[in-house]
DNA sequence: TGTGAAAGAAAGTCCAT
DNA sequence: ATGGACTTTCTTTCACA
């Protein structure tokens, strides 16, 4: 599941597509990769088992969804011990609003990103976690809009980009 | 393409049940909502041309790839004129490293997620935009790991959630 | 909008190479 | 590991409620 399988050109290239669009019809792939349909078909397969492909999912306009304020949030704890970590983890985790969460190093323990209906809730979702008992320090950063929004460069591949 | 669609209940689930699963078939996905397939499938078209449903892609292991290392990135400009945001968006794009970038309000302009295959070209690659002639300040936040990465919570829907 | 049936297309399996 | 032929299953259109 997460060993580091071989992957050739056409793996890569099957990757490149599937990452501009995870709807791609086998037959279609299997034209554009230059295979037929049933290799094609074993390869998606052991891409997905072995991890390289995490998921395939749709992507959801937050707008059109009724969160209108979207932010970038760190946050430093007073403590670093693991049980601190951990338990601020949980508390991030049943926060649904709390979209993503990364442990990073630098000068922050967490970065956050969090979406809520309009400011105020995010105010009130943002003040109830300043106040959890081992957080030191939040400074958020509101998002404007996005500039950029790229799949991974595949490696080798003479994959077409998907820019801005 | 960016008006407010009505959504009920069923448009809801879809929806929910394609950020789990975007290769769900329609058949099993109209089953799951309660609805007959070609209902179904005019319900998807309709949310992709709405632009509710941004995209359905692939996720890939940034790791397996060979991007051993992730970082965000602040960035603070020196000015905030509309060419400079723009020259510095141009000078981003066009790095595939920098996957996505946000602009931002707060103590910065803009807010990067970059990969690279290890540390050394990371550091190079950020030296390189330090140096451009508008960035004033970068701060950088290497990805330790990820604590929690969960798709947008539905509003009014019983969709089952996709914790951690 | 929804349903059911029917045509057409795709996915998935097997086997030979 | 691949490709061709087959079977099964799904997608999609259509007529109708």
């Amino acid at each position: 599941m997460t060993e580091r399988p071989p992957l050739d050109d056409i793996d890569l290239k099957i990757l490149s597509e599937l990452q501009k669009d995870g709807r791609i019809r086998i037959n279609e792939l299997a034209l554009r990769v230059g295979i037929t349909a049933p290799p094609c078909l074993r390869r998606v397969r052991t891409l997905r088992s072995s991890g390289v492909i995490q998921a395939i999912r749709a992507t959801l306009d937050e707008r059109l969804l009724g969160y209108e304020v979207m932010t970038f949030v760190l946050i430093q704890l007073e403590s670093q011990r693991l049980a601190a970590i951990e338990a601020f983890e949980a508390a991030v985790t049943a926060e649904p609003r709390f979209l993503q969460c990364w442990r990073i190093s630098g000068d922050a323990d967490f970065m956050l990103k969090c979406v809520a209906p309009d400011v105020n809730d995010m105010r009130r979702q943002l003040l109830q976690f300043a106040g959890l008992p081992n957080v030191r320090k939040i400074r958020s950063f509101p998002v404007l809009g996005v500039s950029k929004d790229a799949p991974l460069p595949i490696p080798g591949s003479l994959a077409t980009p998907n820019p801005a």
